[in-house]
DNA sequence: GTAATATTTAGATAAATTCCTAAATATCTA
DNA sequence: TAGATATTTAGGAATTTATCTAAATATTAC
């Protein structure tokens, strides 16, 4: 059940800034990672938890990994947050 | 920033089941913990958590604690929500 | 006031999480 | 093919989390 893994992956405020910052435009691991105080590999890591929660997509351009968000997920979150309304 | 709490708390599969269990009818923490496998201090604890993350009311009536929703900071997950849609 | 019931608090342990450094992989360019 | 750049993977240390048992607190009933 893919909203486990999405309610843990929100739990950590970095990952949710990077959230936040995709809404904004795709970025790069690197792009991404400029706006930490935190090394690449932990970004990465971070990086990789969000897409085992398929909320972003990555792909490779060239050198580069995109790094974009993949909606659907939030979708049924939010139908989940809507229960408690 | 009561988010934070927020999201760790709903981090937890067992704390979102006790969300859900409230969303259908107040109830005293022994009443909640009947609906799980582990001792009634884990959920006397996950209850605490809830708490602190402000997305649940106690109140003593008697020997017992009854526990309930506190629809709030589902508003402001909502919105957070919403901005990704 | 003593016993029974409901719940929480304290303290301990095992597992999970976050973060780091070092090494590996993939791609591009010369 | 060698070197440079971008990113991930591996392995490990420190912290946090989830859970348990035992003890403490609060309330009720006799």
């Amino acid at each position: 059940m893919s909203m486990n893994y999405a309610f843990k992956a929100l739990s950590d405020p970095t990952r949710r800034k990077i959230l936040d910052l995709l809404r904004e435009k795709d970025m790069t691991a690197g792009e991404i990672a400029d706006h930490f105080q935190m090394t690449k590999p932990s970004i990465s890591h971070h990086l990789s938890l969000l897409k085992q929660a398929q909320m972003v997509y990555d792909e490779r351009k060239g050198q580069n990994i995109y790094y974009s968000l993949n909606t659907t997920v939030f979708q049924d979150l939010l139908k989940w947050f809507i229960q408690f309304h």
